[in-house]
DNA sequence: TCCAATGGATAGTCAAACTATCTAAAAGTA
DNA sequence: TACTTTTAGATAGTTTGACTATCCATTGGA
């Protein structure tokens, strides 16, 4: 396959396709001549799962780089690759700590994290996700402690264990690997679309005013 | 209060809340004399909102100016609200309709979104992101059908209807209105950073090697 | 043969979210 | 009152991220 064909299978521009290669998230063709390369479908998966990462699960190019290079890496079992996707949460901006009432808030999102037992590493970014989550509560005016966590982690817990369960343990690496990687992405989106929605209709019968603007929704 | 204690008092710069007051995040002050304005304990209390909105809930200036009239908008019921809400979704991006494919994915999902029995706009983006991620998972070589999401509906439709009944339905609009706002976008970031959490809780159970990196994740 | 396509390098674009500078006037301070 | 600081408002500049466009010296294919 030559570029333009790559490109057109992938509905992907071949300037962009470029740019991904200059960047190092799609290795390079096998040269056939010193300006020519051919590329395999293993080109066209990568592409997608590129297009994946960063178009369905918001990473940034750096994070998808970094979570390629993860997968590439066969020295890395399932679960450090895990880790990497984990530690690519898309915010994470430490807006906590500056404070006193930041560092209050940090404190109780780690003592919350640690009560659950699972092993978080003291740096993992969700806790800072989780502090600066409680600082804006609290910062908002409502008085609230860590355990306004708790129903959430119970469903994260169950959602967790349920997804994992889909993936086969003793299925090549590769396989594995991908799978945990795109589940934790894709149906992270997914997860978020379908809640909102459910707000849309669950408020719907609570709130709506009958002719309202949103009558129409 | 002036903009330099405001400044203080939020931690946000004199030039970024210039910044908020010229896009119109932020109302103005009281004028006392031709460059000079005096804030209240409102304007503190928005600047807070303006960055949950844009820092925990990853809104952008944009669509947290449109969240923000909707609030202050006294014709808009609290269900209008959360539409403005839902409908501020940070991806969408519209990937699928371009190909036979895409067209296809956003069938399956447009179906199973109306086979959940809630009303949710036809130009819901909700839709766009589940029709994305379909075709990824389809373009990635899975064989999946719209019954995928089945189990996030449930999941989502029981989240949403608990998260729902926690604000109080007869208290001022106003208090209601913030309070389902904030619900949806700081305890999305909650639900995404405890899922990943549990992911990794979860994995080191079934895939961690005693000696990798894991090890000390 | 010769024109379109290619790899590789470099430069340019665009949007988003700030950040900085400037001006005239009002406020605080000695 | 003289002087330094702060302010509102206007305008311009910066930084980052993700592309997108140009150039050039080959090649490949009609």
């Amino acid at each position: 396959m030559k570029v333009s064909e790559l490109s057109r299978a992938s509905g992907i521009s071949v300037a962009t396709i470029k740019f991904y290669l200059r960047e190092g998230l799609l290795p390079a063709g096998d040269p056939t001549a010193a300006n020519q390369a051919s590329y395999g479908p293993a080109h066209l998966h990568r592409l997608r799962l590129i297009r994946t990462l960063t178009h369905v699960g918001n990473l940034s190019v750096v994070q998808t780089r970094a979570a390629l290079a993860a997968i590439d890496d066969p020295a890395l079992s399932t679960h450090d690759i895990l880790g990497v996707a984990i530690d690519a949460l898309p915010h994470a901006l430490e807006r906590a700590d500056a404070s006193e009432d930041g560092a209050q808030a940090r404190r109780d999102a780690d003592e919350f994290v640690d009560s659950l037992g699972w092993q978080a590493s003291p740096g993992a970014p969700a806790r800072a996700v989780l502090a600066d989550a409680l600082l804006a509560l609290r910062q908002l005016g409502r008085e609230v402690g860590p355990d306004v966590f708790a129903p959430y982690a119970d469903l994260a817990d169950a959602l967790a264990a349920q997804e994992l369960a889909t993936i086969p343990a003793d299925a090549p690496r590769d396989e594995t690997v991908e799978a945990a990687v795109i589940g934790t992405v894709v149906f992270e989106a997914v997860l978020v679309a379908l809640r909102r929605l459910a707000h849309g209709h669950h408020s719907a019968q609570r709130f709506a005013t009958p002719n309202g603007p949103a009558a129409s929704r």
